[in-house]
DNA sequence: TCGTTTTCTGACCGTATGGTCAGGGTTGAG
DNA sequence: CTCAACCCTGACCATACGGTCAGAAAACGA
């Protein structure tokens, strides 16, 4: 066993660390944007002094772009559902459902990746450029097999794609008012449900899904 | 005649640089959000020196709400369509193109309303909780009364909403990352075209809007 | 135990921001 | 023409921010 083996506790700690640091990050520059997030909240949010943030995280830009690639991690492995499915209906019906998860239960990192394309994506426009580009690409070509195949009716596959990030994505970031629009109060487990139901049930019937029931 | 009739000099010097401050204003808060904008880059903008900024509007809250509320105006309007419509597919589909106009005529208006939301809606929170639950609450009825008249699949109303919204916004909210997956181009006239067609036609289909061709 | 490396932190600094204000300029009614 | 009301602005202020740093504290290998 080596010494990089065990977890020491300067590398215990320093995980902690680092985890606590980027986790309040997440959800302070969810709330109150870049500009509007301070070093000093973070810290707080954290439970460490200010300057500790910057012996883990130099810069407020380089614990940013921290934040979001782990967001943007997170999606990319949401797409796996779309791959290894035998047919439109359970290729995209699962992946609305992966990505109606990921709002749920990552409302903050939907918010920061939502901002920060909003604002030009100052920091990852590179991400957009190469990673997405690609992974659209494949997913646009995928469908339009399906289409070619006669499975789904002939749309766009590129607005489809658009309408379902933006539906499933909507729930997280406009979650506020979702929560205004229902009372006051968060949505309830069944409610998830159904708006999960909801959207898949609109978009498959939408794009002439074959075999999904009318 | 009386004097308030007669757009003097000074009204209508007011009335101008009032809009120019809106609309720089507007600009700004969109690409930097709240946080991030500054009263010197909104006067710059403007052509005015920052003194003058807070003549016209106390503080910097004062401006950013007048300039949420500008949108939201605009939204309100935009929904006329729902209501004088015979039927699903012409109601909601006017509906759907206004949305997609207001996206392409409007980013900035959206940006600004969808980074207020994000936020928790710290500044038009009494908007949500009166016009728009009210506005929403009647849209919803007559979705229904579709449904009921058997016009429509029964679809949950509300998250048909939702999904109007979340879809159409997104073209303005995150416009850039449209554009970058559009090789860096803006979308063409037909391209945005295309996109209001493709919007509709899932959705209309995917209600089971009578009349609708499949 | 000892010396070294890593980790931590209070105090501090330069800068930029939102906002103020005194005073000068302009407009328009009488 | 006069004068009061309104409009404009350079200079200024207090504050809060991101970031720095010297040095204390802790962890570690030997």
């Amino acid at each position: 066993m080596t010494a990089s083996d065990r977890p020491t506790k300067r590398l215990q700690t320093r995980r902690q660390n680092e985890q606590a640091i980027l986790e309040a990050a997440e959800k302070v520059f969810a709330e109150a944007g870049f500009g509007g997030a301070t070093m000093q909240l973070i810290a707080d949010m954290a439970g460490l002094p200010k300057a500790n943030l910057h012996y883990y995280f130099a810069t407020k830009e380089e614990l940013y772009r921290k934040v979001v690639s782990r967001i943007f991690e997170i999606w990319l492995h949401a797409a796996d559902t779309f791959d290894n499915a035998p047919g439109p209906v359970e290729g995209i019906g699962a992946y609305i459902d992966a990505k109606m998860d990921i709002s749920r239960r990552h409302p903050f990192g939907s918010k920061v990746w939502a901002s920060e394309v909003m604002h030009g994506a100052p920091v990852i426009q590179d991400y957009l450029e190469t990673t997405l580009r690609d992974w659209t690409a494949g997913r646009i070509a995928a469908i339009q097999r399906w289409i070619d195949e006669g499975r789904l009716a002939p749309v766009d596959p590129r607005h489809l794609l658009y309408m379902i990030w933006a539906t499933t994505q909507h729930y997280a970031d406009f979650g506020h008012q979702i929560e205004t629009l229902n009372a006051g109060n968060p949505l309830s487990e069944k409610q998830w449900a159904a708006a999960k139901e909801s959207v898949k049930k609109i978009i498959l019937r939408g794009i002439g899904a074959t075999g999904f029931p009318a």
